[in-house]
DNA sequence: TAGTAACCGAGACGGTACGTCTAGTCTTGTC
DNA sequence: GACAAGACTAGACGTACCGTCTCGGTTACTA
């Protein structure tokens, strides 16, 4: 997968129209052949995945699908893109420990997660193989990691920390260990120890 | 791929003998294999390794190739198994903040290197796709956190920590930040951030 | 193709306008399209020959193409019959022999030439294909024998030729020869051999 | 089609073995591909020719058939090639003109019938368009050419003809005229004709 | 020392998905 | 209406690669 074809793909679903000559892309299709991707990979997951399978799913010739993307890979990047969620914003209570558990649960849920939760190693490793997807890759970490950097910035002011806080290092160490239990070493996530995770984190930082 | 074909594997590099008649099989193309094996999923990822490039590089045969495992991800299982090294002692000073800095930068550069530090984020991606690989990999992640996890356990013995520590979390989070920042984020990890990070590990968990 | 269609497809390009109501249809277009479709033919043959590469280099788009012709094989029997050339008039002197001299040379220059010597095979080759193809190639060909063939049959009204001479066999001996020679062993057909070729052709038919 | 790949393909019918390492291809499916491309061609003519249709009706996998021929054309080729018969003798009886007769008859089957009829505007095609292809087709119009050579040959020999008789021209005057009206003007050939034409071929070269 | 069982290299084989390409049709907005 | 532009359906093509198989030939143990 290309950067720019990923960016155009991500592109296209929020960009204005732009329309050059021609007959246009039938937006039924494009929202088909995505919808069907979802589908195939949720049903018979990556390695499963057929090209052909999807096109059908989605009442659309193979070319049609090609046309937009230019391999398997890049449409389901773009399907999985498109299917994202967007975070609800971050609570702001009295109680910050809450509001950071909050946080670290939504992170863990979304890791655990079919669709998202599979994608990210292989954003991952795109990106280690080529370093210009990097930047797409972190452009998406940064935007969810926001909503917690944002309240422990208030909770600096508000007080509740130091003022010196070192807020990105403050937010690797949750992050961190959640990334790697959901990824690597797979060791439990419950409610409990997410919040332990949180105690500690903010035990860590106070004085 | 079943857990046993894979234990099989597995075991068939250090088990006895066991000779029987006919042409005993050759060392030779066992190592070349599995070196090949491991150099060719470094380069092209799990996506792009072909079995047919591992057999060449080796310089052997398919069908040798086959006779010892039933499938790609098999022989790629015993591979990186085989290719596992191991750490030297974590040291035991009377500094537990330094024995523990000592820890997480081996880890740093080890993430930094360039054979393993970019094998990590392909074994990650292998790994979340054949759920039989995360099994391998999470062994080998298991055996380079002992040496870590043995020094602060010892740390309780001495009276260093609290009795009630929980040392996988305390673990979890140092090396998760590391991990974070060395694949996913890209922040910076000198030595200051590294004792900076020791250094809020201890604080969280000491009272 | 239907011979309806092509009928129609010829007669086309010289039946009366019959304006209906809208824009006209660009003659320009007309004559670019059938240029586009006989160079592409020449270069490409009938295998090679692709319907947007003749729209591209007419500059025209496919629609402006199909509009005028329902498929490929339409085109370029209007192409080739709109191409074809008109042949000098056969001389009639007193010499039946140097007159058939002058036919068979003729003959052995067109099929010599760069544009109509490489396009003969390739519409041999199309026309063996595609039966409808082949009726419209016998037409052309009729067509340029015409002029020999009035020759010959003046040569019997003078009576340089017997009464009962098959005037077809007699062009076809000579003819064929030079084509055998032209498209398939490739032997020589210099001067010497061509009024060889038709003295003997004369002393076949003569008693 | 390649010149060497054709050639490797008449070659390899009727070359010695010449085994090397590995599995020899298999001679079942050697005949069964090219039976099936004959078969294939024969229903569905070239047009409707499919390389998976003949695949499957050679009960081989697709990918065997293109081990053996690099594409469609190459494979109908060495299919028609291999399916071609040989020439009987031909008969050196009292009469020449019987004899010829014989020789223009046979020529005249071979061009009407479906498969090597169909065949030779083709080569010819090719031929015209790739010069090195040229040099196969020669070879093989030779090859027919040569019975009926001999028996002109011999004619002169017996005084059946003159000493200095052109035998080359004597012979293309015959078959020119029998290519001429089998692929070209597609007027009748039959065996009245055919009489005719032997008999003004004698008579335009005895004295 | 001869057999023989299992190995080895080489490469063909079945099967199957991929991504490309083209013909002919359809859908826009513009002239 | 014609036109340019280009998307669309349908389906064949030729490529790639996995895991299996079949050869000729080799290597060590065993009778």
């Amino acid at each position: 997968m290309s950067a720019s074809s990923t960016a155009s793909a991500v592109d296209a679903s929020e960009a204005a129209p732009a329309r050059g000559a021609g007959r246009p892309r039938s937006a039924e299709a494009d929202a088909a052949i995505l919808a069907a991707a979802i589908e195939e990979f949720a049903e018979h997951g990556y390695e499963g995945l057929r090209v052909g399978a999807i096109a059908e799913r989605a009442g659309v010739a193979k070319s049609t699908l090609y046309r937009r993307y230019p391999n398997k890979t890049d449409l389901l990047q773009a399907a999985l893109w498109q299917a994202r969620s967007t975070d609800p914003p971050v609570p702001h209570t009295d109680s910050l420990e809450q509001d950071l558990f909050v946080v670290v649960r939504r992170l863990r849920d979304t890791f655990a997660s079919d669709d998202i939760g599979r994608l990210i190693p292989t954003i991952l490793e795109a990106g280690s193989r080529h370093p210009e997807f990097a930047s797409a890759h972190r452009e998406y970490i940064t935007e969810r990691r926001r909503g917690g950097l944002e309240r422990v910035a208030a909770a600096i002011t508000d007080g509740d920390l130091p003022d010196d806080t070192d807020v990105q290092l403050f937010m690797d160490m949750a992050v961190g260990a959640i990334f790697y239990r959901s990824f690597v070493s797979g060791a439990a996530l419950d409610d409990d120890t997410l919040h332990e995770l949180v105690r500690q984190t903010l035990r860590a930082h106070r004085r």
